[in-house]
RNA sequence: GCGCCCGUAGCUCAUCCGGAUAGAGCACCGGCCUUCUAAGCCGGGGGUAACAGGUUCGAAUCCUGUCGGGCGCGCCA
């Protein structure tokens, strides 16, 4: 997973870039002929540390032949003046802290305003076109608690880069082609017979959910007659087309929308399989041998070449992926991020080796994978692991069904998609502090509630004076204000929604609680009541902004 | 056996492109509602970051090894 990068610099540099751009020319000042490093910015864990603080010092200080607070107190001294930072200290090791003047400290607050629904944009992608694919059930069944985390994460993926300037498809992969379409027709049928009385047993490794009956009901009454069973071909259309009409409502449901549902049985249909295998032959990397197909995977990072045709002259998965994602690059995606469970892992060298052994000049990297880990469900302090109608297991309808869309959305984005993630239900049903997902909206409704309680014109907001704003609950919030785009970019970059729950969660809403505790807002002093009100204003629209890449909704009320 | 992921407070987890005293929430103890939503806030105790080495001015973070857990190793998808 390499990550996407940016084929442009940052266009309108903020204070931050600014600032950056000072001090590497201090340090050249200072240090001539120094092979000075890049300067990072960081924005300090703790207040005492600054606005931003950079360890560029502690960087070059071999290289000068210097201790590392000497050097950074000859960078400070050759910065000289700079309007927009009100002092710069040496600390720790050699750390230089940066406190910003009190103006720009608070300019992120109009500028929220001013940009509304669009902070937090970014242009990273450049317009270029990007593919996501997720979800990609096999339509056997409804849809389970890995897919719903499927979901969440690849729609907030979408979402990201979408804000980062990309243009986005989302896409929806029917295996609809394979043995386990064909074992889901056999199941139908043999609910179908015994329906009708017959003594005819399950086939094996059949699918045991009582969903099948439902189909089987269905198709015995849209099909009614004696030979209702025996059209197997009939069978099969009409419980994929039941089962894909089933995941979509579930999907619905879930608040998620694709753009595209690409069917793998259309792989076959439009002969993009056939081509795909007369390419790889062409290219020179197949060989025959015990009666089937192979590619030499091996010669592109596999630990062993894989079959192509199988000896029965049919083809294994590995194939329509490898025509698929050419397919994909072929409509213009010159990039595409698959997001998969991590049992699929050994599927990453196999389709990158059958696009590198093409010829055809896609880059290595293609398609990136996010690869999620387990889920487990736990209620009542125990583990969950079947539902009734699924069978086997909990279906993401009964997750929603039970404690609602938003927590079911925030719950799956809350941990790294690398880390097994526990959905603990009675929390996220909560009403209460305990549960995240509230407290992030709670936070929201309550600054709405404040500004109703107001009654005044939010746009009036946009242009308050806030020379009235400066206390520790104040400077704190403004500065996560002012973190969000970078967060955001960031969490495009690494494919890590989780980092935007984390950071509602902790840098804003806790911080506008804490402050709302401290402070009145609606005081008599009119300066003062507009400057704070413009602030929870701002704080209002980043919640809103950050809650919307994730899909959550940002309630008026709760 | 081989490959990938994980191992951080009693519990659930952040931090991981190397930085300052490893942070949140829950649980536990003590405070705060005549005040815009107490579904909230403030304070307190609690850590050998599995273990052992290495690189570095500096390692939870990077590298190697060991141990423990998950997943995968098919002419299934």
């Amino acid at each position: 997973m390499g990550g996407l990068d940016s084929p442009f610099p940052v266009s309108s540099p903020d204070s931050k870039t600014r600032l950056a751009e000072a001090v590497r020319s201090a340090v050249l000042a200072a240090f001539p002929g120094v092979e000075a490093p890049v300067v990072e910015l960081e924005r300090p864990k703790k207040a005492e540390h600054g606005d931003f603080a950079t360890n560029v010092a502690l960087q070059i200080a071999k290289q000068v032949g210097r201790k590392p607070r000497e050097a950074a107190e000859a960078i400070v001294a050759a910065l000289g003046r700079h309007a927009e930072i009100s002092r710069a200290d040496v600390a720790g090791p050699g750390f230089i802290n940066f406190t910003l003047s009190r103006d720009s400290r608070f300019a992120v607050v109009p500028e929220v305003h001013r940009q509304a629904t669009a902070f937090g944009r970014g242009h990273a992608g450049g317009a270029r076109r990007i593919l996501v694919e997720f979800v990609s059930a096999n339509p056997t069944g409804p849809l389970h608690v890995g897919h719903g985390r499927q979901a969440a994460i690849g729609d907030a993926i979408s979402t990201l880069l979408e804000w980062q300037g990309w243009r986005v498809s989302r896409e929806f992969y029917y295996n609809d082609a394979g043995n386990q379409i064909a074992n889901l027709a056999l199941s139908v049928q043999a609910r179908i017979r015994q329906a009708r009385g017959e003594n005819v047993e399950m086939p094996r490794d059949g699918y045991m959910g009582d969903y099948i009956k439902d189909i089987a009901r269905e198709y015995v009454s849209e099909h009614f007659g004696d030979a209702a069973g025996d059209n197997l071909e009939q069978i099969r259309r009409f419980a994929v087309a039941y089962l894909r009409r089933e995941q979509d409502i579930d999907l619905r449901a879930f608040g998620v929308k694709f753009d595209s549902y690409f069917l793998e049985s259309s792989l076959y249909t439009d002969g993009k399989v056939l081509e795909a295998v007369t390419l790889l032959r062409d290219a020179g990397h197949c060989f025959e041998a015990d009666g089937a197909l192979w590619l030499r995977t091996t010669d592109f990072g596999d630990d062993k070449d894989r079959v192509m045709r199988k000896s029965d002259g049919t083809f294994t998965y590995f194939v329509p992926d490898v025509a698929y994602h050419l397919d994909k690059y072929r409509r213009g995606f010159e990039q595409a991020v698959n997001v998969q469970g991590a049992d699929h892992h050994s599927t990453v060298t196999r389709v990158r080796a059958g696009l590198q052994a093409l010829g055809l000049g896609i880059p290595e990297g293609y398609p990136e994978y996010v690869l999620h880990q387990m889920v487990t469900v736990m209620k009542g302090g125990e583990e969950v692991k079947i539902s009734k109608r699924a069978g086997s297991y909990v279906t993401v309808r009964d997750l929603i069904d039970e404690v609602g869309r938003d927590a079911v959305r925030y719950f799956f984005l809350m941990r790294r998609v690398d880390s097994h993630l526990v959905f603990d239900v009675d929390l996220a049903k909560a009403q209460s502090d305990e549960n995240p997902v509230y407290y992030v909206q709670y936070a929201h409704a309550r600054v709405c509630s404040v500004l109703r309680e107001w009654g005044g014109d939010p746009a009036s907001l946009a242009t308050a004076d806030l020379t009235r704003l400066g206390s520790p609950h104040e400077v704190a919030l403004a500065a996560a204000l002012a973190a969000f785009p970078e967060l955001l970019s960031r969490a495009a970059r690494e494919f890590s929604p989780h980092l935007i729950t984390h950071y509602l969660h902790d840098d804003v809403a806790a911080r506008l609680h804490t402050y709302y505790n401290a402070e009145r807002f609606l005081v008599e002093d009119e300066a003062l009541r507009h400057a704070r009100l413009a602030l929870v204003a701002a704080t209002r629209q980043v919640l809103a902004n950050g809650l919307a890449v994730l899909g959550v909704s940002a309630p008026e009320r709760m």
